[in-house]
DNA sequence: ATGCGAACGTA
DNA sequence: CGTACGTTCGCATG
């Protein structure tokens, strides 16, 4: 009998997969209307439905350990006692997951004293003698000894259930280099810390099997232990016990009493009444067209599945794609588009930054274009793309870009999904794409032949990513809020093409300054260096911390400074608490060899980014960070030098390119603060700004009762250290570490200064309060900011969340503020012709290549827009230097 | 080769 | 025991 003629036993661990869908998705996204989290549900659905559809199994049944005790946790208290608490949110879950699967038809087991792993490992002992194709799928590593040749086992990569790897008996070889039923043998002498067992030290899965594979099995193994050379030998001897305890604790039961055999798992008719009344409870309108679909195909009722017409049956099949070009494809943009009206999805792929084709798609069609630049047929179509007909990309910025170096201008990007993800939920990386089709509409992407063993990631057609991207913007957009879609429709997304402009116009650099100064860098380095190991006595890696602190704490006897992970703290700061201690002229030189290998660092990694016509160019993230700045990579931009002389050096070597007169930068001062005084309404610190004063020395005189002209250089240092302090939740303990005074100074320089501007302190107050509310907090123009921790139990979490969340809508204000001013004033340079260019921006920054006679107009139109930018209840101060390299331009 | 922590550059 | 980032290095894993 061929395999595809034998039956399917396909066997699950529920608990093992649940958590791991439970991880691969969001807590918050999956919640129905009762609060219920849902995620853990949703994921093991989507993955089981998958399963159904690929691996049409004739017999299933999921396997759900009773609870956390077993025969093993009598035998060991200490098995799996790393674990901790279950979270509360995927508590209750599984439950609702079993009812899921009852009214699916699916049967679920589970034994008392036994864990679910033992049940399957049972089932398919017994499936494989009697002639099933087994399939287990398990997210446990001690799964893998029941492969064999009639046993697969599925199981989750790293980044959730979406993928399942198939391990059959070549495949686990291939991996772990042992056959399946060694497999326990190598992790009992590895161990497996996520069961709490632990290993021989020193022994990774490379040692263990070389040894299980020399001498055929962990018992013999442990029978010639005697014949072990070495460190690891002696460790396996010492620690002997650990391999046998965990060997028995990994042996997996294959006789467990139960009360079905395979015969009685034969897959029973969907209940579809039951289903769509979970389905609905659950808030699963994807999930139940999937399962739907399903029950349809299994009664045998194919036409309906089928039909094309048939929208909520169809609503989660593929379109076909069709290739087009000439006549038909302006028909095609023309009719979809609705003469330029309705959104398209669209999709730009390339090979080595060349475009080679785009996809077009509506929630139904989708479209494939292959692009020769040469053709000349192409009208309605780059006609289309220049249009402000609108479009919904994914990435767009990225797309743009590459269009543009192959001669096509794209317009009227109307909905980017990769942003849209973010505004609604702006932490971590940015999803790409496939995993977003996973996330939000719970769909799995289907990536090459299942039979493989090793799938290739096929990648998916541009046409069907544009027919993702239309169904995604719908759903993206219906879970935003009022304030979150401004800021993407009038923010974001307009900034786009003018990040995207800025990044190919990149910045010129004097190569020939930035070598020189390398190498005279490089050279004082090298002297310093020298010097050090002189006083030292000794030659050492200065850039090795460890080394260091051999040097420091061992060989000179210095005083113990902060701990970190490592050891004791090296860093800047410590060593300055060092000199001061214990002078030593080993310290200086330290610091100096560090100040010069960094900048030489920095200065490499902008040489190697100059391109052929000596610009560089970075890239800006856009939908990289959680308080709505952008960050600037490859090279970052955004923390070239500026604080020493030196490092300044390096801001010279930016300058004015071949064409333009000078270069010109324009700043907020004091943003943050600004918005603290609009934020709380203070009266103190609003008069402050509008009086036009030195805000520290303003600050200062209130709160050391002094006039203004009387603020010492030392009073206004303490008081400006306070004030950036606050928008960052800095705590007594902090401040008197950074100005180097006693905690109690500093205590009482923050009673005072709260005694004068008692608005503020009620503000932050306020933000963290709200925030523990809502959730989130929200910046002036309306972007959210999920917190989840505010109400840990967990100080730690609880604090940082809390100085994160009176921070975020400070920082985030002033973030938006100046993107805000960057798109009026790229609206305006493009409106007046103007040929002068926006380069770079640097949080409050933003620098410009000035053309010839375009200085005055420039100057005056960049500091209107920037001023203008918000109304606050202070005003916002912009100051504007220019000189021909951007540390002359600077003020 | 890959991942992590330390250190440090910017706003 | 101060927010937000990115890059580089050493070092421990493979």
């Amino acid at each position: 009998m061929s395999d595809s003629q034998k039956p399917t036993l396909m066997i699950i661990d529920g608990h093992s997969l649940a958590f791991r869908a439970f991880y691969a998705l969001p807590v918050d996204s999956f919640q129905n209307r009762e609060g219920q989290h849902t995620n853990a549900i949703h994921g093991f659905l989507s993955m089981l439905i998958s399963l159904l559809q690929n691996e049409k199994p004739t017999h299933l049944a999921v396997a759900f350990d009773i609870s956390r005790y077993s025969f093993r946790t009598r035998e060991y208290p200490e098995y799996k006692g790393t674990r901790g608490e279950t979270p509360v949110e995927f508590v209750g879950q599984i439950p609702l997951l079993e009812e899921a699967l009852k009214a699916m038809g699916i049967q679920t087991l589970s034994k008392e004293d036994f864990e679910a792993d033992d049940i399957l490992a049972t089932l398919a002992h017994e499936g494989s003698e009697n002639g099933y194709r087994v399939l287990v799928v398990s997210g446990d590593r001690d799964a893998i000894q029941m492969v064999n040749d009639n046993v697969t086992l599925l199981y989750p990569n790293a980044r959730g259930v979406s993928e399942l790897k198939r391990y059959d008996r070549d495949a686990v070889f291939e991996r772990y280099g042992v056959e399946p039923h060694q497999y326990p043998d190598v992790a009992a002498l590895v161990g497996e810390t996520s069961d709490n067992l632990i290993g021989v030290d020193k022994v990774g899965e490379k040692t263990a099997v070389k040894w299980v594979n020399l001498y055929g099995s962990l018992d013999e193994v442990l029978a010639h232990a005697d014949e072990i050379k070495g460190v690891v030998g002696q460790n396996l001897r010492d620690q002997i016990d650990r391999p046998a305890r965990n060997r028995k604790l990994n042996h997996l039961l294959t006789d467990v009493d139960l009360p079905v055999s395979v015969g009685d798992l034969d897959r029973r008719p969907i209940d579809e009444t039951a289903v769509r009344e979970v389905f609905d409870r659950l808030q699963f309108k994807t999930l139940l067209q999937r399962v739907m679909k399903i029950a349809a195909a299994e009664r045998g009722d194919d036409a309906t599945a089928a039909a094309p017409s048939d929208a909520v049956d169809d609503a989660a099949a593929i379109p076909a794609i069709r290739t087009m070009v000439d006549e038909e494809l302006a028909k095609w943009i023309s009719t979809n588009s609705k003469d330029n009206t309705a959104p398209l999805g669209l999709t730009v792929t390339s090979v080595d930054g060349v475009v080679t084709g785009l996809g077009l798609a509506t929630a139904t069609e989708t479209a494939f274009v292959p692009w020769a630049a040469d053709r000349p047929d192409y009208e309605a179509l780059t006609t289309w793309l220049a249009s402000d007909s609108p479009k919904f990309m994914h990435s767009a910025k990225t797309q743009l870009k590459i269009a543009a170096d192959s001669g096509l201008n794209i317009a009227g990007v109307a909905f980017d999904t990769m942003l849209a993800a973010w505004v609604l939920k702006p932490s971590g990386k940015p999803e790409e794409l496939e995993a977003q089709v996973y996330s939000y509409l719970g769909e799995t992407i289907e990536q090459g032949d299942p039979n493989q063993l090793v799938p290739e990631t096929e990648e998916l057609s541009p046409a069907t990513k544009s027919w993702y991207v239309v169904r995604l913007a719908e759903y993206l957009a219906s879970r935003l809020d009022e304030g979150s879609l401004a800021v993407l429709t009038d923010i974001e997304m307009p900034l786009v093409p003018v990040f995207a402009q800025m990044e190919r116009t990149g910045i010129a650099v004097n190569r020939q300054l930035l070598t020189d100064l390398s190498s005279s860098l490089s050279t004082t380095a090298a002297d310093v260096a020298r010097n050090a190991f002189e006083v030292i006595g000794r030659e050492i890696n200065l850039g090795s911390p460890k080394q260091l602190q051999d040097v420091l704490f061992t060989q000179l006897e210095m005083p113990k400074t902060r701990a970190n992970k490592t050891g004791f703290s090296t860093d800047a700061a410590s060593l300055a608490d060092l000199q001061e201690q214990a002078p030593h002229p080993f310290l200086d030189l330290l610091l100096q060899h560090r100040d010069a290998t960094k900048l030489v660092q920095i200065i490499t990694g902008i040489e190697k980014a100059i391109d052929d016509s000596g610009r560089v160019h970075t890239t800006y993230e856009q939908a990289g960070s959680s308080t709505g700045r952008i960050a600037s990579n490859d090279p970052n931009l955004q923390n070239v030098p500026v604080k020493t002389a030196t490092g300044r050096q390096i801001r010279a070597s930016f300058e004015a390119g071949a064409g333009f007169d000078t270069l010109l930068t324009a700043d907020y001062s004091q943003i943050e603060m600004r918005i603290m005084a609009h934020l709380s309404g203070d009266e103190g610190l609003i008069q402050a700004f509008n009086e036009g004063e030195d805000l520290h020395r303003f600050v200062g005189s209130r709160i050391f009762g002094v006039e203004p002209a009387d603020v010492t250089a030392e009073m206004r240092t303490k008081v400006k250290a306070m004030s950036y302090g606050l928008a960052y939740g800095l705590s007594a303990f902090g401040l008197s570490k950074q100005l180097r005074i006693e905690t109690s100074e500093a205590k009482a320089l923050m009673t005072d200064y709260f005694a004068r501007f008692g608005a503020v302190r009620d503000y932050l107050r306020n933000v963290v309060e709200q925030a523990r509310v809502d959730g989130y907090t929200t910046t002036i123009f309306g972007r959210r900011r999920p917190f989840g921790d505010l109400n840990s139990k967990n100080r730690v979490l609880r604090d940082n969340a809390e100085r994160q969340a009176l921070n975020s809508p400070v920082q985030g204000s002033a973030a938006d503020i100046l993107k805000r001013a960057m798109l009026q004033i790229d609206a305006d340079i493009r409106s007046e012709g103007l040929q002068s260019r926006m380069l770079l921006q640097v949080h409050d920054e933003l620098v410009f290549e000035i053309a010839g006679g375009e200085l005055e107009r420039m100057t005056t139109l960049v500091h209107e827009r920037m001023s203008g930018a918000a109304s606050l209840t202070v005003p916002l101060d912009v100051q504007i230097g220019t000189g021909h390299n951007w540390d002359a331009a600077a003020h």
